[in-house]
RNA sequence: GGUUCCGUAGCUCAGCUGGAUAGAGCAACAGCCUUCUAAGCUGUGGGUCUUGGGUUCGAAUCCCAACGGAAUCACCA
């Protein structure tokens, strides 16, 4: 049990004991002491002055005393106005520092067979160009969180549903004929998705040239876009596609190869995967006979161009169009066509979008639509919304070639990783061979955390000058504290298991230490319940400064007291397995020495 | 205009299921490496938590309004 409950029920008892009113034990949270004051946590004792009947710290007086009569991790106690300060038996913390350090999934909830399947669906690219910082936001967000559920003992399917079809791929595939001269990933020396990114620019360019031209022959914006020859002969391209014409089929299958090794590198490489992925040209047809049959039951309505809508003004929305008066179907038609498969594929309990604010009104509707239509999950579906990032000079622009690419960042993350660690002093008695792993850990790490510590529904700002920072609250901050842990575990070269540590009474540093490691466990909940790595992020941030603090305050090493050293050894090295399994929930890993 | 989200130190961000004197990092300044990794530690300065009301023992946190910013409201995805 831990002890923030043992507190809380004790404290019920109390209540009752003395005042005899019944409060329940979970609504009386714990919390830890302002480091003014002396004690370890701290019961505001406000909510019970009606059932006292008397001032704060009368009544707090009295539930301490009851305490410490009555139980056993409470060794004294002080009220301070309505505050009831708490000092735990200080071997008590020493035997939670040894249940922590025993347990070898500590804050963890396991998996069982009857836990909650959760699909999570994060990335979503489109296949005609690369990923970017947008994307980057997108794929840690998605794969931290299913390692969060995960935590929180859920089943977790992460998917994946690729935007393979439609006028965008179409405008690259065309590109290409026109003036690619046959280029493959291999002629031109690039990722295939950086080379079908670039016919996609230059697509965009030449058919910004024609508008131009047409323009300046007296044609409104409008008509030009209407009467440009390239935009017809993409339109037509897509026709094709949707009509299976073999040789637009055969190229467009080719060109998505390419695309697709290249994302696959670029998740291998930020250490983002999928369980099962699913394509839009698979899929995109399946919304249609949901459709069909809202109509038929007169959820939808069609209008005399044939179109199809739902009238959502009932919901406080508008009207949301299905299917296109030529029967096509819309983004929406397909998001409800792919939430019918997986629930085919899966028996889903819940379901996690991953998809930037932008998208909220998208994902209220399709709450709605699914409702109607009669999926049981849909009004409960999650929309894991989270905002842009930013540049200093504002948003991301493709046409104006802001964009921040994710291969080019990983790039320069490691690249910043390789120059800082080949300072003089660093890197002492790592193996050449894996020293490009160390710069690879420590620049991803940096990436990963700047981008995870911060609160995912709001805007970050990315700064490429500063965000590259490794000191203070960062990634590599984290990873370092780890490091100099393994260090000095490699030099006590004993077995500081083998002693017997129950007896030592832990000081105030310590005493910290341990109860931020048993806070743990509340953070991965607190994480699954916000669907926020931020605050494992935060936490673990907490956690290494405290150990920093703890070891500049004494040597262990040099400790005479042989119960003493093993002591902190084991504190150290619980503190070390707590880091490394933290930010294994941010994606990040941690290397024995740097 | 409707809807949704955001507004905390010069900058980037924590804190938000109401609790004590609002916290970190960066930047600035001053210290600490013959001592287990100085990517570290210690200290100084820096705030009307956008504003105004309300709820109560108590509000950065909850409610209402105003102001400022963002997103969205397509037969694009």
């Amino acid at each position: 049990m831990s002890i923030d409950t043992i507190l809380s029920q004790a404290t019920a008892q109390a209540v009752k004991a003395l005042y005899g009113v019944d409060f329940p034990a979970d609504k009386i949270v714990p919390q830890t002491t302002r480091k003014e004051f002396e004690g370890n946590l701290t019961i505001v004792v406000f909510p019970f002055l009606k059932a006292s009947h008397k001032a704060p710290d009368a009544t707090a007086q009295e539930i301490g005393e009851y305490m410490v009569a009555n139980c056993d991790a409470v060794e004294k106690f002080n009220a301070v106005k309505g505050f009831l300060n708490i000092t735990i038996r200080p071997t008590f913390w020493t035997s939670v520092l040894n249940h922590i350090a025993a347990e070898p999934n500590f804050g963890f909830v396991p998996v069982t067979d009857d836990s909650q399947l959760v699909m999570i669906e994060y990335s979503s690219p489109n296949t005609n160009k690369p990923l970017h910082l947008g994307h980057v936001r997108n794929n840690l967000l998605g794969y931290s969180l299913s390692r969060i559920m995960e935590a929180c003992g859920n089943k977790v399917v992460k998917t994946n549903i690729v935007n393979d079809r439609g006028i965008h791929i179409c405008k690259s595939m065309l590109a290409w004929l026109k003036w690619g001269e046959g280029a493959t990933p291999e002629s031109a020396g690039k990722k295939g998705d950086h080379l079908i990114g670039d016919f996609y620019v230059a697509f965009d360019k030449h058919y910004k040239a024609e508008l131009k031209e047409l323009m300046a022959q007296g044609m409104t914006e409008e008509e030009a876009e209407k009467n440009s020859e390239l935009m017809k002969e993409a339109r037509a391209m897509l026709k094709k596609w949707e009509d299976g014409d073999k040789e637009v089929r055969d190229l467009w299958a080719k060109m998505n190869e390419w695309v697709y090794a290249g994302f696959d590198e670029t998740y291998k490489r930020m250490g983002v995967g999928f369980d099962k992925i699913y394509y839009e040209s698979n899929t995109y047809l399946e919304g249609k006979e949901k459709v069909d049959e809202g109509l038929e039951k007169g959820i939808f309505y069609r209008k005399e161009d044939n179109s199809v809508w739902a009238d959502l003004t009932a919901d406080g929305l508008d009207h949301k169009l299905l299917l296109r008066s030529d029967g096509t179907s819309v983004y929406m038609t397909q998001d409800i066509g792919t939430a019918k498969l997986r629930y085919q594929d899966y028996p889903i309990d819940q379901m996690i979008y991953v998809v930037g604010n932008e998208q909220n009104y998208h994902f209220q509707v399709l709450s709605l639509l699914l409702d109607k239509l009669g999926f049981k999950w849909g009004k409960d579906l999650i929309h894991f919304s989270y905002g842009m990032v930013e540049l200093p000079n504002g948003k991301m622009k493709s046409r104006e070639g802001t964009v921040v690419d994710a291969d080019e960042l990983m790039d320069e993350m490691i690249d910043t990783a390789r120059k800082m660690s080949s300072e003089p002093g660093r890197l002492q008695g790592v193996p050449e061979e894996e020293r490009e792993n160390v710069f690879r850990i420590i620049g991803l790490g940096a990436l990963k955390y700047f981008i995870l510590k911060v609160d995912p529904r709001k805007n970050m700002l990315f700064n490429p000058s500063e965000s590259i920072d490794f000191n203070g609250n960062t990634g590599p901050f984290i990873q370092y504290t780890y490091a100099r842990i393994q260090s000095v575990l490699r030099k006590a070269e004993e077995d500081f298991n083998a002693v017997d540590v129950s007896a030592v009474e832990p000081n105030e540093k310590e005493t910290n230490l341990i109860q931020k490691l048993n806070d743990f466990a509340g953070t991965v909940l607190d994480a699954g319940r916000n669907y926020s790595p931020a605050v494992i992020a935060n936490y673990t941030y907490d956690l290494a400064k405290e150990f920093n603090q703890f070891y500049h305050d004494c040597s262990i090493l040099k400790e005479e007291d042989a119960t003493l050293r093993a002591f902190r050894l084991k504190l150290s090295h619980t503190v070390g397995t707590i880091i490394k399994r933290a930010v294994s929930l941010l994606g990040m890993e941690v290397p024995e020495r740097m």
